[in-house]
DNA sequence: CCGCGAAGTCAATGCTCGGTGACTTGGACG
DNA sequence: CGTCCAAGTCACCGAGCATTGACTTCGCGG
């Protein structure tokens, strides 16, 4: 049993945003109803639009994402196959953020641009500095494929794909996304 | 002007179908209701419970999929990248059942369970009729990398990949597809 | 021209949700 | 021990939804 709940605020807002966050992940936007925010915390629904003010507003700052490529330039292509699967994974194997953006990206055009925003603005200047050429063809295709492992994996639950450990991964899709960075482009 | 609505219940309840189909590819299920369809057709909501029994049965109805791969035994790589990628991309380019689909599978079991027993139920066996080994895995990759695809392309809208046509995603997406399911296999 | 069944309408019901504002309670501090 | 403000609660809107069942209207066959 967890201390019984002070009357902390802070712990209170940290608590509700990452309740949110795990309900937006697992059921996306629509489906999450303050309600059941706040039961999960064990606090009346009114808090949380006390805290942030709305649940868009709550679901903005649940749903924030950073990628945090690390730097690609001067690895070789097994090595960085390796750093772009690990990362990749490891946001949506851990983590909500990207899961609760992807859900809901389905449906609102908000979220839609958020997760492409957060795709190209902070992965892209990554990806695109060890591109050849059409940086920004390459760099959305390595979303793509991201995109869709993570559909694949955690909302779709493909169990060949679900089964999958890290290292299979790395094995499979490596390849694939230093292909789309490095390889020769069409015609 | 079409001809001013018989009371033709098969005609009605076909437009039915198809506006509905057009509504949850754009909004995905839980933003269409009953009243949005009715009005596209110019018809009371009630008539959508009447002829479908209600708004899930509708949806089922709708997004019902059918990919039709054609054999790719036999085929050349390039010829089999070709095929692959046309037949996808015809898939959610044009028709709605994909997209209304992948759209609500983000937020419901039902949907992504639907999906994901199109994918390999459908699709799956034609797909491992050409693959060396491990089949279920090889599949599934193809199919990872189409629904992202289809979201990168419909639902985030990025600009690179909606901007592509036909022949680009060919050249980009054939190899990948080919080497997900003939390539060699991780270790 | 009439009547009857199918096609379509209408109003109402019950439910859930997000959000609001007045209220109560807890606890730190003097 | 008492005060006082922040933390938390409560009751309540107003809106939108799917679904229901009784009603009305169209149009075809006789």
């Amino acid at each position: 049993m967890p201390p019984p709940r002070g009357r902390d605020a802070a712990r209170t807002r940290a608590d509700l945003l990452t309740a949110a966050r795990t309900l937006f992940a697992r059921d996306g936007y629509d489906r999450v109803t303050l309600r059941a925010v706040g039961d999960v915390v064990g606090v009346d629904p009114a808090l949380v639009v006390r805290y942030f003010g709305g649940k868009a507003a709550l679901f903005s700052e649940a749903a924030r994402l950073e990628i945090d490529l690390p730097d690609l330039r001067g690895l070789d292509p097994e090595a960085m196959a390796d750093a772009l699967v690990d990362r990749f994974v490891a946001l949506f194997d851990s983590g909500d953020h990207l899961l609760a953006l992807l859900r809901t990206a389905a449906t609102s055009p908000e979220a839609a641009g958020a997760l492409t925003e957060a795709l190209l603005d902070q992965a892209g200047p990554a990806l695109a500095a060890v591109a050849p050429d059409h940086p920004e063809e390459r760099a959305a295709l390595v979303g793509s494929q991201v995109v869709g492992l993570a559909f694949a994996r955690h909302v779709l639950v493909v169990p060949a794909i679900a089964a999958m450990d890290r290292d299979r991964l790395r094995g499979w899709l490596g390849p694939t996304l230093v292909g789309y960075l490095t390889g020769p482009a069409p015609v």
